[in-house]
RNA sequence: GCCGACGUGGCUCAGUGGUAGAGCAGUGGUUUCGUAAACCGCAGGUCGUGGGUUCGAUCCCCACCGUCGGCUCCA
């Protein structure tokens, strides 16, 4: 999920800003016009657009979009000024308060409480009749202002607290030129035909029934070989790495939980109680497979010697998220996270940190994800544990970046309350950024579980306890791939790696040794041997993503070649008299070395697009 | 959960106060055709669910469920 990180900071820096802003004035304007009485909230500048928070007399359909942008283009011809004053605080509330706009003087009000208000001075911008509490900068002119497009509606909180009213978020994007308007457009669109859940439903990737319940994933057999070949993977990668990869159960017993604080912190968001034993036993469907590994951990008395422990599984959880949420696979109620617990001491800390950091880094570039920030997040105001151990724990996670020598920038404040850690963002095909893996160094559970070895003192030790996810959920990573990848799959996650395509009923003997002699090599082939129309069949391989489409028939059988096109070539790009031995040569090799697809081109991105904003 | 929009066969969508259509997919047949959609036929829907208004509702009203765009939250 493209992640707005760095958003407040962009928007200071966006040479664009002031254009951006003053369109939401004009917008806000223009909704004034049309709905007289509509109450003003905030309309920042945001990446890419604009968007305002707006208490409208009555609801808005998207049906009022072009209305309102045509009476916005009537105030950008009109050419008004942007004109800035000053007002006293008090003159400030007076003329908001006369206006009706309650939720400029609630505003207001908090300048006074924030501290160093500027001399008690508001400013206000106006254009035209339009008059604004705002700090600016604005265009020149409303002029200015002429690429722009209404995007769409939203509801949105005053201030974003749900005890507040909602009000009506316009949002809307504008540009310097229409060039520009037009290639951010195009760019939306872009982001639509990747949808993961369009694509899912158009190649039997995936499947949310109803009836079964939303926020459930069905893997359908396509995407299921994607899995399969990404935990495989997964699973000898970690072997690889000194990794112990274990299963632990669904449910635990509700004392698991209480000692956890799951359900003290977590509770709204678990399924459960189970009854068990005519009520006398609650049990609770696990959220996070934590406590599972520290009993795992402490299934025997742990030795230094035996550190650091590294613990694994690819461990299905289910939480109670609100209906409101929910996004196809990327917002689920059940997933299997890819998680990892390190048991270890302090003075290893450091160096696992750092290979956790190295793995996550060669999982990135694996997939085709670029542009990596890092980003160290540290304690936040309420938090458990001592500063003591907070500041081990933030030393350890500094120092593994530092041995590194990577760039990395620090979230002040912005750790969960258990551990600080470290998170790594990337960047997807189209410029979106994604929240990819993260490393926590939990200082809560080791406590409460009182986790501990026996160092080479003979004493008992309390473990460190490093817990870190690389893929994150396998559903919502794999749905960022589908997007990330438009559906064209690396061959060696393909569902169907070579299509074969008789040309004729009597190229079927040839085809089915074809076929038989790649999936001796483990190539997943689909023959078809209805026989409909050739060039049919080869667009219906097209469609399903083939990897590779081989076009079988006399002459090939004859000198045993086979006539390759690959996926993403243009018409009549095929490559005839291939043979086949070096056709399976060529296909093997492209899978073994897991690379990047030929029709995976990266954009070379402008401003990367704000997610939120397709309309 | 909240605000708004939406919910017609597997998919995309049309339609009406008097109990429904199209294209694609499916299926049967014909076609045997060397690289991006061959032809003909058939079948498939209690119009999200439950109430209400009405002589009569898929179409109007209400509630619920779900989906979509956000808010909030998060893997």
């Amino acid at each position: 999920m493209a992640k707005e990180l760095g958003r407040r900071d962009h928007a200071a820096e966006d040479p664009l800003h002031p254009l951006r802003h003053s369109a939401a004035h004009v917008m806000a304007g223009a909704v004034l016009d049309l709905f007289p009485g509509t109450k003003l909230g905030i309309g920042p500048a945001i990446r890419n657009g604009f968007y305002y928070d707006l208490d409208v007399p009555r609801p808005l359909s998207p049906d009022d979009l072009p209305r309102i942008e045509a009476r916005m283009r009537e105030v950008a011809n009109a050419d008004h000024p942007f004109e800035r004053s000053e007002m006293s605080r008090e003159e400030g509330l007076r003329f908001f308060r006369e206006a009706g706009q309650d939720y400029k003087v609630d505003l207001i009000e908090s300048f006074e409480e924030a501290e160093g208000a500027d001399g008690g001075a508001v400013s206000i911008y106006r254009h035209g009749d339009f008059v604004d509490l705002c700090k600016g900068p604005h265009v020149k002119r409303t002029g200015d202002i002429k690429a722009f497009k209404l995007l769409s509606i939203a509801g949105a909180y005053w201030r974003g607290d749900e005890s507040r009213p909602q009000l009506t978020r316009l949002y809307g994007t504008v540009w310097p030129s229409q060039k520009e308007l037009d290639a951010y457009l195009e760019r939306l669109k872009e982001i639509q035909r990747r949808d993961h859940r369009a694509l899912g439903r158009d190649l039997e990737l995936f499947r949310i029934d109803d009836e079964l319940g939303s926020g459930l994933v069905l893997w359908l057999p396509n995407l299921s070989v994607v899995r399969e070949e990404l935990e495989t993977w997964w699973r000898k990668v970690h072997h690889e790495r000194g990794y112990t990869l274990v299963y632990t159960p669904h449910i635990a017993h509700e004392k698991t939980y209480q000692r956890s604080g799951h359900l003290e912190k977590y509770g709204e968001n678990m399924y459960g109680p189970l009854l068990l034993d005519e009520g006398t036993q609650r049990f609770w469907i696990k959220p996070m497979n934590c406590p599972g590994h520290i009993k795992v951990f402490q299934s025997g008395v742990r030795s230094y010697r035996e550190l650091p422990l590294r613990i694994g599984e690819l461990g299905t959880v289910y939480r109670y998220e609100r209906g409101g949420t929910l996004h196809g696979m990327q917002r689920v109620r059940g997933f299997t996270q890819d998680d990892s617990h390190i048991f270890c001491s302090w003075e290893d800390a450091q160096e696992e940190i750092g290979k956790v950091f190295d793995l996550a880094m060669e999982f990135m570039r694996l997939f085709g994800y670029v542009d990596p920030v890092i980003y160290l997040s540290t304690r936040p105001e309420r938090r458990l544990g001592s500063d003591e151990l907070w500041d081990k724990a933030e030393e350890a996670l500094r120092q593994a970046l530092g041995v590194r020598e990577v760039p990395y920038k620090i979230d002040e404040g912005g750790g969960v309350f258990y551990a600080p850690k470290i998170d790594i963002k990337v960047m997807d095909a189209i410029g979106r950024e994604w929240q990819g893996p993260t490393i926590q160094i939990d200082l809560n559970l080791p406590e409460r579980f009182d986790v501990t070895f026996v160092n080479s003192r003979g004493e008992r030790e309390r473990a460190v306890m490093i817990h870190r996810v690389l893929f994150g959920s396998l559903e919502r990573f794999v749905g960022g791939l589908i997007e990330h990848y438009a559906g064209n799959f690396p061959l060696w996650l393909n569902w169907e790696q070579v299509a074969v395509v008789p040309v004729r009923e009597d190229a079927l003997p040839y085809a089915r040794e074809v076929a038989a002699r790649l999936r001796q090599e483990g190539i997943r082939v689909r023959l078809d041997e209805q026989m409909a129309d050739m060039r049919e069949r080869i667009r219906e391989a097209q469609q399903r993503r083939a990897g590779y489409i081989i076009v079988v028939g006399g002459k090939e059988a004859e000198a045993r070649t086979v006539s390759v096109r690959r996926r993403g070539a243009g018409k009549g790009e095929e490559e005839r008299g291939v043979a086949l031995e070096e056709f399976v040569r060529r296909v093997t090799e492209e899978r073994d070395a897991k690379s990047l697809p030929s029709d995976f081109n990266p954009r070379d991105t402008g401003p990367s697009v704000d997610e939120a904003a397709v309309s």
